[in-house]
DNA sequence: ATACTGACCCCCG
DNA sequence: ACGGGGGCCAGTA
C-alpha cells in the first residue's frame, strides 16, 4: 500500500513518537520506521518545521554518527543537549550522544509501572 | 523552467 | 581527517 505524498510527515511523526525516552535514532532510522527508507531529508525537514512548543521528541533524532545535528555551541544544540541529558544520556561537548541505559525492567516501569514487572 | 539550499546518508579514495 | 560523488526531495529564489 502506498501513503499519499501528504500523509509521510504524520507517519515521521508518528514514528517519532513511538520513540523510547533515553534512545536516539538517526533521521534515516526515523524515516525507516516511518515506512520511508532513504528518506533521510524528510525526516530531517519535517522536524524542523515542528512548532518550537512541540511535545513530540524531536531532541531523540541524531545524526547517523551519532551526533547532535545543530553545530556545537549553537543554541539549538545547547537545547537538544539538555534535554538527551534530562532523558540519562551522555552528550559530549562535540555533540556525540551515548543513549541512557534502558533495560527491559525500566521501560517496563516508565510504561506501565510495577503492574507487569519482571522477574 | 533552472539553481541552490537544507536538523541527511552512504561509499569510495 | 578530508574531499568527491551519488541518492533523496520540498521549499525558495
Amino acid at each position: 500500500m502506498q501513503m499519499t505524498a501528504d500523509s509521510s510527515p504524520s507517519a515521521i511523526l508518528a514514528a517519532l513518537a513511538a520513540t523510547s525516552p533515553g534512545s536516539v535514532l538517526g533521521y534515516g532510522e526515523l524515516a525507516a520506521r516511518a515506512g520511508l527508507p532513504g528518506r533521510a531529508r524528510l525526516a530531517a525537514r519535517v522536524l524542523s518545521q515542528l512548532p518550537s512548543g512541540s511535545q513530540l521528541p524531536w531532541y531523540r533524532v541524531v545524526r547517523a554518527n551519532h551526533c547532535i545535528a545543530f553545530a556545537p555551541g549553537s543554541a539549538d544544540f545547547a537545547r537538544q543537549r539538555q534535554l538527551l541529558l534530562a532523558e540519562g544520556c551522555e552528550v559530549s561537548d562535540s555533540g556525540r550522544v551515548k543513549p541512557a541505559r534502558t533495560t527491559v525492567r525500566s521501560l517496563d516501569q516508565e510504561l506501565w509501572g510495577d503492574m507487569f514487572s519482571v522477574p
